[in-house]
DNA sequence: CTGAAAGCGCTTACAG
DNA sequence: CTGAAAGCGCTTACAG
């Protein structure tokens, strides 16, 4: 690979004048730009990273550290993220903490000595303190789906409104007439889910039993487990509001293998909207959580942490009702 | 930040002792070894890895392109990539070309520009003649995913016998006692599908009409749109093979829109074996990729070139047929 | 076994 | 407008 030493000795100048073109610099006369730009490309030069990286301590990057890809979830918000980050030239390193915190905080600590320039957490992939910590230490950090848990006004953070999500799923449902509403959540991440839930149910005066709470791990076979709990209950649900589409989707194909009737006999409501929630039979009623707002909001407000040296600002998006055949 | 300088200064040793400690070389005694460790943790120092990887040409980093993370495929592959380059002290640096090759241009230059050590390319998400260049240039390359587009031997690829997947996926309809079996496909990507399906055919004598081809763009709504094409047919096919699941399953949406039952008056069977397929109504029958043995492999090949200068290899991995309901 | 020096490939004041 | 020098934070021979 070509140096900036080899275009150097071709234009016959400096290394800080290469520099200085390179970097679109004012103070060069039009003549050596000229000649600087021509030694580039007879030479095929291209800058090395890491040396301005080390040089510049900045690095252009921006770690991402979600839980996993094989949730459409994460795997379309990373999506978008990419795209913005790209369009404001910056790289992204990518690390999944795969249900363990601990290797969260490992990739945290990779992140750090990579002199990334800023980090993106989503969904609790690494423990709250460690995310805490490494802010303090005056990295620039942005969290996503924290659930409920305070992590104070120092730390820039995006939310979506869940609570409400828990309002208007369950309010849909007693607007359909239903009484017998179950919720399948998984607990403590979804817990401003279940608030939304009780309080609409206790606005509308209506008891359920405390079976009608199931626990779920936000999979299709979590969903499809705390769905075959409640059917067996001796009075099951008429409807359940699952904390997200996957536990929707396996809850749906519970009452199916139960030869239960969508949503005649169990009407499904959902929160996330990924694509196979639309695809469904019957398709998916869902609460969407406005993936791409949520990610370019991230983009955002790392942006300015980062060049604006903004203070970290905390927003709250507001999630969408989607009416489709199963409630 | 603590940088090696502090450490140096506290444990009154120099500099490269401390490198000497820290990078486990064996010539350093006993006492200064402690002393250095000591100081170390008293000053908080962690390696500064910008550093390291321009004293060192190496950056323990992996580049890898993809065409988009909302294809459940890529999502999935790259999330086994990410745990197999974890699991061997690597990271990657994650770039989408989102349908636009001479994105992928770009990202490839950026990779090569920040060092990374090795590159994977799934999908074609660059153009073939940039990435067989950057082979050619000495940087460990593993491609993926390339169709029939030949390559030469000179570059280490892992593929899927998809040849092979047609055959078996068409011969599965022959067996249901099928004769009007379309496909629905991406020309030219999936043109080796195209070809097993074309060769089963012939080999039982069966004529199909040139209709019974259409052409997909690999998503739902390409598989819908494609169906209902073949739908509109004089004499419709009671059989479809699909280059992909996603196509698969909104072939079946299609179908279920316009009545059809499946597999009773339609049959279809899908390619890639994605989550989805497994819980659909009716669950789709599909011919499985190995997706974790293909990034597991892809890992392998690319570490044999970095770090054990191995010749490139290519291998070629063998589909399953996974039998449901849908044929 | 340890230290001093050169080097990785850039950028950034600072003279001139 | 241009060059020489120092610096970013490490590693790696090379003396001793």
């Amino acid at each position: 690979m070509a140096t900036l030493d080899d275009v150097r000795r071709r234009a016959r100048v400096s290394a800080g004048t290469v520099s200085n073109v390179l970097n679109d610099k004012p103070l060069v006369s039009e003549a050596t730009r000229q000649r600087v730009w021509a030694a580039i490309e007879e030479v095929g030069y291209y800058p090395n990273r890491i040396a301005q990286d080390l040089a510049r301590g900045k690095t252009q990057t921006l770690g991402v550290l979600v839980p996993s890809l094989s949730n459409p979830y994460f795997a379309e918000v990373v999506e978008t993220l990419e795209a913005e980050a790209d369009a404001e030239k910056y790289e992204l390193m990518l690390a999944l903490s795969r249900g363990q915190p601990r290797r969260g905080v490992r990739h945290l600590e990779r992140f750090t000595s990579r002199w990334v320039d800023g980090v993106i957490v989503m969904g609790g992939a690494a423990p709250t303190a460690d995310v805490l910590a490494l802010a303090k230490s005056g990295k620039p950090v942005v969290l996503s789906g924290w659930g409920p848990e305070s992590t104070g006004p120092d730390i820039a953070r995006v939310e979506i409104d869940l609570r409400q999500a828990g309002e208007v799923a369950t309010q849909l449902l007693l607007d359909r007439g239903h009484r017998r509403i179950a919720a399948i959540l998984e607990l403590p991440v979804q817990q401003t889910r279940l608030d939304g839930y009780r309080a609409t149910l206790e606005r509308a005066s209506v008891r359920v039993p405390s079976k009608y709470l199931q626990r779920g791990d936000s999979s299709f076979t979590g969903g499809l487990r705390a769905m075959n709990a409640l059917l067996a209950l001796p009075t099951p649900p008429s409807a359940v509001f699952a904390g997200n589409d996957a536990m929707a989707l396996g809850a749906m194909q519970a009452a199916y293998a139960a030869g239960k009737k969508i949503p005649g006999d169990l009407a499904v409501v959902g929160v996330d909207d990924v694509a196979e929630a639309g695809r469904a039979h019957p398709t998916l009623t869902t609460v969407r959580i406005p993936k791409h707002e949520l990610a370019e909001m991230m983009i955002r407000l790392i942006l300015g942490l980062i060049e604006k040296k903004a203070s970290p600002e905390q927003h709250v998006l507001t999630p969408e009702l989607i009416p489709r055949e199963s409630a």
